[in-house]
RNA sequence: GGUUCCGUAGCUCAGCUGGAUAGAGCAACAGCCUUCUAAGCUGUGGGUCGGGCGUUCGAAUCGCCCCGGAAUCACCA
């Protein structure tokens, strides 16, 4: 039982006993105490200050007074103003914390789940994170979304619910063309095997050429004197890729066998970087496959009259009632765009997984388009339009702006990697470390990478200066990983020694200090934080969470004799800490997608 | 111009369902390794929480108005 469960009732007592007063679950108020203060948890009294009808520093010694007297493990209290801080008995931590250690942090958040949930059916979140595009290599910024994606539905999973990931590539359309007529016109038949380059950087390679070529065509039209956007429209090339477009709609053969090569070219890649970041799914949809979808939802929701048609045809939506704009849902001439693709794909996805939640790991760009989806679905009488929750995140800029694709300024995922993993042995080495090898550096600097960018706030836009490599110590991937690679040290040399098991209930007498309780208080507050990051869907609360552990374990770790204490079941609680952190360091390390290593 | 989001220490970020004296890391400076891994620990300096008004016993947190930045407002995806 956390003390919250315990205490709130209690209070809920001592006020109508004390003031005669019914107050709320809400208006019991606990929060940690903070620092230089004295006491464990610290309940504010203002909340029910008018019905105690007292001063608040007399409500708070006279509840106080009272907490001390009717339960057990509340020890002593002071008063400050309105805050009633209160001491808690050691033993409540210890017991606590011997009752953790056995049962481990996974059947702590089945237990923490299951008590809110009103019916036991396991509710299932539908993820979809990636979505590539397969003329651009991995950078920086799908990194953000890939680890974000996966990170997210680890942290689902673990607090108790059943997780589809899926992605949508993005392997049809104009762009793609583009790609393909360049690779066609000069990349003199190259292969990823005759050239030796990975097959998405050798189409993005193309990609890259055919917007240098295109522009070269518009200048010269432009300085011709024909306006841009005219000059861009009807530049050769662009008419070009328009025609090979047709093409491939109308199924041509060589247009569809040289679009399935490239994309196998794309897709090795893809798979190769996957797998060295370490996320996985569950389900790959293409959109040359669900492209067709949503005309079905669209000619339904004519019928209810929810939408119109223009005398040219085509199909709308009008949100202008909601403060939006009338969207366009079907061209004049029958085919779809891009929102009636995502309506039928939310569709699918709602019916095919019985979705009870459907998450979107999408940038901010797009926040607009999703607003719009919610909205139509809405109208359209989907009532699981509520389900739908766009994980919305920043972008990643350098120093000098925003990464384009098309202008090849992109930090690329793979070299970035290769990079840091390079730096991980250079650091490693230069520290002197024994023993260390090549899947060592790779978990290290993934671990930085990773928590670099998951320990942010995916709302906020944030920075990367190529210029600095990313930090191996303080707030850092690294230094969570050597917390946990030192504790399983003196783990190892317990053993080594023999040290009594750890299943035994000591009870002898003891003292513990104020950074042991506060250390034990953290770890037994972690299956709290994993259900609310799952509820936020926030990996940056799960890694802000283990930092606050780790560094509260290396003061301890610090200062602390563990294996040399000499009073027994003191000694038998420390090595809990020890076991307790390391467990939680590793849980909440893997939601993030790092590794915890043994030695470093 | 409309809409949405962001603005906290020199830099990168926590804290935001209102609660005590706003916290970390990096960078700077000063200490701690013959003793459980120094990728660590301890200490010093550094802040009108973009600005103003309001609500409240209490505002970095909520509301309104400004200022600065970003995204978006396509018959692109």
């Amino acid at each position: 039982m956390t003390l919250e469960q315990i205490l709130i009732p209690q209070v809920i007592k001592a006020v109508k006993e004390l003031f005669a007063a019914d107050i709320t679950c809400a208006q019991v108020q606990l929060q940690k105490t903070v620092k230089n203060f004295q006491g464990d948890i610290t309940l504010v009294v203002f909340p029910f200050v008018k019905s105690a009808r007292k001063s608040p520093d007399e409500t708070a010694r006279i509840t106080g007074e009272w907490l001390v007297a009717n339960v057990p493990l509340v020890r002593a209290f002071n008063a400050v103003k309105g805050f009633l801080n209160l001491e808690i008995e050691d033993k409540y931590f210890v017991d606590e914390l011997q009752a953790f250690a056995q049962n481990g942090v996974e059947s702590e958040l089945r237990g923490g789940s299951s008590s809110t949930a009103d019916s036991c059916a396991v509710k299932t979140t539908v993820i979809e994170y990636s979505s590539p595009n397969t003329n651009k290599p991995l950078h920086l910024g799908h990194i953000r979304n890939n680890l974000l994606g996966w990170s997210v539905s680890e942290i689902v999973k673990a607090a108790g619910k059943n997780v589809v990931k899926v992605n949508l590539v993005n392997d049809r359309g104009i762009h793609i063309c583009k790609s393909m007529l360049a690779w066609q016109k000069w990349g003199s038949g190259e292969t990823p095997e005759s050239s030796g380059i990975k097959g998405d950087h050798l189409v993005g390679k193309y990609y890259v050429v055919f917007n240098q070529k295109l522009s070269e065509q518009i200048k010269e039209a432009a300085s011709a004197g024909t306006p841009e956007d005219e000059a861009e429209r009807n530049a050769p090339l662009m008419k070009e890729a328009r025609e090979m477009l047709l093409k491939w709609e109308q199924g041509d053969t060589e247009t569809i066998a040289l679009w399935k090569r490239m994309n196998e070219w794309v897709y090795a890649g893809f798979d190769e970087t996957y797998r060295k970041l370490g996320v996985d799914f569950d389900k790959i949809y293409y959109e040359s496959e669900t492209y067709l979808l949503g005309k079905e939802i669209v000619r339904k929701g004519l019928e209810q009259g929810v939408l119109y048609k223009r005398e040219d045809g085509s199909v709308w939506a009008d949100l202008r009632d909601e403060g939006l704009d009338e969207k366009l849902l079907l061209r004049k001439d029958g085919t779809s765009v891009y929102m009636t693709q995502d309506l039928g794909t939310a569709l699918l996805r709602h019916d095919e997984w019985k979705a009870d939640e459907l998450v979107y790991v999408v940038g901010n760009e797009q926040n607009y388009h999703f607003d719009v989806l919610k909205r139509v679905l809405r109208k359209l009488g989907y009532k699981w339009a509520e389900k739908i929750t766009h994980l919305s995140y920043g972008m990643v800029e350098l120093p000098n702006g925003k990464m384009k694709s098309r202008e090849g300024t992109v930090v690329d995922a793979d070299d970035l990697i290769a990079a840091m993993t390079g730096t991980a042995r250079e650091t490693t080495e230069a520290l002197g470390k024994a023993a260390a090898d090549e899947t060592l550096y790779r978990a290290i600097a993934l671990g930085a990478l990773k928590y670099f960018i998951l320990k942010v706030d995916p709302v906020k836009n944030m920075l990367f200066n190529p210029e600095e490599s990313i930090d191996f110590n303080g707030n850092t991937g690294p230094f969570i990983q050597y917390t946990h690679a030192r504790i399983c040290s003196l783990l190892r040399k317990a053993e080594e020694a023999g040290t009594d098991n750890l299943s035994d209930n000591a009870a002898g007498e003891m003292n513990i200090s104020e950074k042991e309780k506060l250390l034990a208080s953290l770890l037994l507050l972690y299956p709290q934080a994993v259900a609310q990051a799952a509820e936020q869907f926030s990996p940056a609360l799960i890694a802000n969470t283990i930092y606050e552990i780790a560094k509260e374990f290396n003061g301890f770790y610090q200062e602390t004799p563990v294996l040399k204490e000499e009073n027994h079941t003191l000694k038998h609680f420390r090595l809990t800490i020890c076991v307790k952190t390391r467990d939680v360091l590793k849980h909440g390390l893997s939601l993030l997608g790092i590794v915890a290593p043994e030695r470093m």
